[in-house]
DNA sequence: TAAAAAAAGTTGCTAAAGTCAACTATTATT
DNA sequence: AATAATAGTTGACTTTAGCAACTTTTTTTA
């Protein structure tokens, strides 16, 4: 690939999440550090059980147990042996959970508009319009 | 700003840092930590002290100096201290840190290659111009 | 201009985050 | 039935990070 073009890709990446602050330490919310928030969604999408997690986020089953125990304690998940095999545990959100989830989803979006609203709606639509074709070709050629 | 708007938004921020591994913890390079990397960038750029690198990385400045302490023991950085103000360490990488910040980035190089490499070059110009477009008006309108 | 305040960086102490290996219980393999 | 593998837990440890007290030098102020 053209060296230019790496250069280009690069300095997008930069300024891209330097403004959106992606590698944000506090990330976009008070009420959770970087791994909750993304455990929340994750299990509520339905990646529910540790060892899913585990694999999909990359993490130690050690760490992630003591995670999800403290999450258990604090009554945002419940953890449930089905009938099937008994060494797996369900994880679901619990009420409170969900709660603590759509709040932080309303954070999440409110970050967005703060950082998106001085643009002008043309501009804006442009924007969008590049966002969508940049993801759709990506993926497109991305692996598997 | 519409909703809809906040929801694309999102949804290419989540397929971009997947894609891009962007929240890796082990970000491109094998060599070193997230933070060591940007130090190395900083210092390189110019953002060569303590003080400055603590502001612009919102980071504790005991910390900091336990990490540059750990740079300069193991020949990666220099600090000397100037005949201007006597309490600031001016830092700099060394030949062997030059050597590391240049293998980092041709790592990142290479994962940008790796990522993109099988867009066809119609397709990846229209990527490249949709990140221009993005970045300048994103620019354009964010503050300061 | 001497005393007080502030700034740059260091150090001790502590907590939180993360890793690794050994362990229990259950299920799958031979 | 015995052995190996898997899901999750626990103990011991390292790394990362934060806070406050401290030293040295510079700036402010009375």
């Amino acid at each position: 690939m053209d060296v230019e073009n790496i250069k280009e890709i690069r300095k997008f990446n930069r300024s891209y999440t330097r403004i959106l602050k992606l590698t944000d330490k506090y990330h976009l919310n008070t009420h959770f550090a970087l791994l909750e928030s993304r455990l929340f969604l994750e299990i509520d999408r339905g990646v529910n059980t540790a060892n899913q997690l585990m694999e999909l986020l990359q993490i130690d089953k050690g760490y992630l147990s003591r995670v999800l125990k403290r999450l258990k304690n604090d009554g945002l998940i419940d953890d449930i042996r089905g009938d099937g095999d008994r060494r797996v545990k369900t994880l679901q959100l619990t009420v409170k959970g969900e709660a603590a989830l759509e709040e932080d989803n309303r954070r999440a979006d409110q970050q967005i508009e703060n950082l998106f609203a001085r643009i002008p709606e043309t501009e804006l639509k442009k924007v969008i319009d590049d966002m969508k074709e940049i993801k759709d070709i990506v993926k497109k050629y991305s692996k598997e």
